[in-house]
Order: structure tokens, then C-alpha cells, then sequence
DNA sequence: TCCAAACTGTAAGGCAGATCACAGTTCATA
DNA sequence: TATGAACTGTGATCTGCCTTACAGTTTGGA
């Protein structure tokens, strides 16, 4: 199976394993193919192994009783998903749907946790996974708190224009071909308010619309929309309350 | 000041550090007061250090520009805060506000991330750290995208029971004093909404409403109003999609 | 290359929840 | 222990967005 071992050495914070390590890490590890469409794991599976997507795209989500899903996120070819496991044995919270034919590396996190013990530097790379993706999320999270539609369509473009923008002659492009439902999903909305929304954009020269690809023309007033996003805002004033600096 | 070191060993993953190690971080942290309102520290603030809460009460927000606050997390005393820092010197992106008169460390993160390079056990706690909070903001965000304002107070109040739960005779209650505005700021509704929710199921006997004392009386049928909160889903069949388990 | 399935566009109508406006209650602290 | 500030309770009105419905368009697999 040296193919997975290409694989794995794709991943930055795992090439620098020795050899050997990274051998070790292999013989353990197990690869699968999915096609569009089938679930890589669903929730309460037990959450035993990482997963690393080699080839394809993978959608985290998950669906309200009423049917409508949730998009957390998506993975690209490189990145681990369901590192959760390695954090405590709990089952997983989430689908994870293959929208593209994938292939994906499954990891014994028990495995994973041993390298993390001998190699602090495999571990630091981890955490600092974890936490970018935790602070994605949390910005997500007060994007959509108190936001209208119009805001939070405006800010999902922004963060991917940040995430997947794609240099296209003059202007940028997401390159992810999402549909409204996509984008919908993203922010919990309905469809039709992001088809209408989008139409507005698109009327006021902000982004081009061309079925599933998305062109910003004007990144900075798409930027205006979000009204004050607060990972854009200008430094608060609010002396009065400022505390001091720490001192010894 | 032996104080604060006595206080970095109230946190399990530090009370493993040498005594050695122990003064070394000890002194590099620096400690503060803080009165109740005054501001830990407000987005675009260097992140160079990770805070540690030694007595008091601390709230994690945002404020809309509409002057609206989203909470996205309390903080008591012996836990870790902004504590991203670690992965990434980017600036705070949150306000931190002391609830409460409030005694904090502040841990430069080099010195920290130093400790972590040398102690992977101590590295694995912070990912633990930081991973756990990530799910619980994962499932904050999922019980809010798509969900009524009656699911998401249900929802609120089951999680606050997990977190906050106290024993009270024969019932739980939740141990934290929370404004009917807090709640709202937490679940991205209005005070007025709450207050009605609120009312209604004290009606239904659900919970009690004593000022700002939180009894749950019927943790059941509270989490019913949760109607399938993707948490307490049953594991879904859906074997059409199922994928097989993974081989080598 | 053809057809069904997936996607986009539009519009009328209804409703959950925001907004606005007070009045009453409890709490902190001077 | 008095008093202002913070909190709770409750209505009337307004509105953004969901719901429902359907027609036109694109796409991708047989």
C-alpha cells in the first residue's frame, strides 16, 4: 500500500515523520472508496478512527427533523476530518456526506494519539487544526446571530471568497460549484430567499450569477453588506471599560 | 507570588508540571483584578497570551452594530480562555467581559507553547480543550440554524442543565443566574420572546421561573420540545446510503 | 442525444417573531 | 431602608422571511 503513504506524506504536519513513523502510522491505516452520495459516517457511529480525504469532497452536515440539512462545512482533498475522535471516544455528531466520488484514509485515533504523544510537533499541528477550525466556526456562529438574510448571504461570500476564491482574469471566483440550496444550507435559510437575494446582488453589480459559479465583482461593498461583521469591525473605542495592562 | 502558582495547579492538565516547570510558567504569567463590566480584552487586541481564569465569572461576546450582543460562551473559574492564541498570534475576536469581580492569569503563549513542545500530555489536554469546545459550539450552531425560537430555548436549557446543572432537593436546577436578555443573546432571539416562552412552558409545568432562578422539573418532556435536536437524534437507519465499514 | 432529475426564477399569502411601548417588580447599594 | 437601575410581564402592530405553487432552464447519465 505504498499509495497511502504518498497520501499521508501529502499532509504537511505528518511529513515530517520518519520513515519509519510514517510506515507505522500505514500499516494501521485503511483506505476506502465512496461514491456521490454515500455517507462516509453518520451520527452515533462510534468515532474510532480521523479521517483523511485523499481524493474528492466531502460535506459535514446534519438534518433537522423536518429534513432540512445543515451544512458545518466542507472538506477539500488533504484535509482530516473527524479529529473529534482523537479529543475523547464519543460517537460522531454529524454526517459526513462524499458529493464527489472520494477516496478517504481512515486512521485509528488511537494510533494518531500515539505519534501525537511521541512527536509534539505532530500534536501542535493538530491542535492548531482544531482551533482554526474552531474559530471558523465560531465566526460563523455570530454571522447568524441577530443577521438578516441579506447579511448573512453578504458574509457567506465573503468567507468563501477567503476560503475558495479562485483568481479569474480580472475578478475573483468561488471555486466550489454550490447551489442556492448549498448557500441556503450554509446560512438557514430557504432557497428561494437566497435565489432573491443573489438576483439583488447581481442587479446592484456586486457579484455575477452564472448557475452554479459565483463571481465577485465588488468585493468591497459585498464586504459593506455585512453591516459591521465583527471580524471586520474597526477597533472599539469603549475607553471607559478598557482595562488596563496586566501587570506581575 | 506563590498565589497564582498555587492556582495554575487547579487546572488538571498543569497540576502534571514539575515543580520546576511549574515557577518557570510562573514567571512569565502575570495576574489582574478585574471589577465586574470591565473588558478582558475586546477584538483586534494582540493575541499573545492564553488567560486563565482564577476567580470570578467571565462572558465571551460580540456586539452587532445595532448594539446587539451574541454571547458565545461563559467561562468559570479554573478554565482556559482565548486560548487560540496558541494556535495562531492573530487578534482576539471577541470581547472578553469580567461578570463578576474577577481575578485572572495571563500566560504568554510562546511561553505555554514552550511547555507543549517539551510535555505532550500537556499539549494533548489543550487539544482536548480546544476540541471540546468546538463541539460544543458545533452543536450550538446546529440547534440554531433551522429551529424555532420555543426548540431553541428548550434546546438552551437542556445544554445549560448538562453544563450548569445543580441539585436542588428533588429537581434540577440551573446554577447560574441568567437575565431573560442573556438567554436571548445566547440563541439570537429577542428578551421579549424568551419572556414568552418562557412563561409558557412554567404553564406547562415544564420548568420553574422563580426571578432569575432556573428549575427544570421534567427534563423529558423539556428535551421533547427539543423535537429531534441532532444530539439526542436515535441513530438513523437510512441503509440505502449506508456506507460498509472501511478494509484495508 | 434525449429525458428525467436537479436547479433557478417569480409571486401571492400567511405567520413567527421583531419592534415599540409601558407598567409592575425586584435588586443592589448608597 | 430608600431609590434608581435593572429586570420581568404583556399587549398592539409591523415586517422579513417562510410556505406554497408552478414554470422555465440546465445538466448529466442512459
Amino acid at each position: 500500500m505504498a499509495k497511502s503513504v504518498w497520501y499521508l506524506k501529502q499532509v504537511d504536519w505528518l511529513q515530517q515523520l520518519t520513515a519509519d513513523e510514517a510506515a507505522r502510522l500505514e500499516s494501521r491505516a485503511m483506505m476506502r472508496r465512496f461514491k456521490k452520495g454515500q455517507m462516509v459516517y453518520v451520527p452515533h457511529d462510534a468515532g474510532e478512527t480521523v479521517l483523511l480525504l485523499a481524493v474528492g469532497r466531502i460535506k459535514l452536515k446534519t438534518v433537522t427533523p423536518d429534513g432540512k440539512e445543515a451544512i458545518l462545512a466542507f472538506i477539500e482533498e488533504g484535509e482530516l476530518f473527524g479529529e473529534l475522535a482523537l479529543v475523547d471516544g464519543s460517537p460522531r455528531g454529524e454526517f459526513a456526506e462524499a458529493v464527489a466520488e472520494s477516496q478517504v484514509i481512515a486512521i485509528p485515533a488511537a494510533d494518531l494519539g500515539e505519534v501525537m504523544r511521541n512527536r509534539p510537533d505532530v500534536a501542535l499541528g493538530i491542535t492548531r487544526l482544531v482551533g482554526l477550525r474552531r474559530r471558523r466556526i465560531e465566526n460563523r456562529l455570530q454571522n447568524i446571530l441577530f443577521r438578516s438574510n441579506r447579511e448573512r448571504v453578504a458574509h457567506l461570500l465573503v468567507e468563501l471568497l477567503d476560503t475558495h476564491g479562485v483568481r479569474n482574469g480580472a475578478q475573483w471566483q468561488i471555486g466550489l460549484r454550490l447551489s442556492h440550496q448549498d448557500l441556503a444550507s450554509l446560512i438557514g435559510a430557504t432557497r428561494e430567499s437566497v435565489t432573491l437575494i443573489l438576483g439583488q446582488l447581481q442587479l446592484e453589480k456586486i457579484i455575477r450569477v452564472r448557475r452554479r459559479q459565483l463571481t465577485v465583482l465588488d468585493r468591497d461593498r459585498l464586504v459593506a453588506q455585512c453591516s459591521g461583521a465583527a471580524s471586520t469591525n474597526p477597533p472599539p473605542p469603549a475607553e471607559e471599560h478598557r482595562a488596563p495592562r496586566f501587570a506581575r
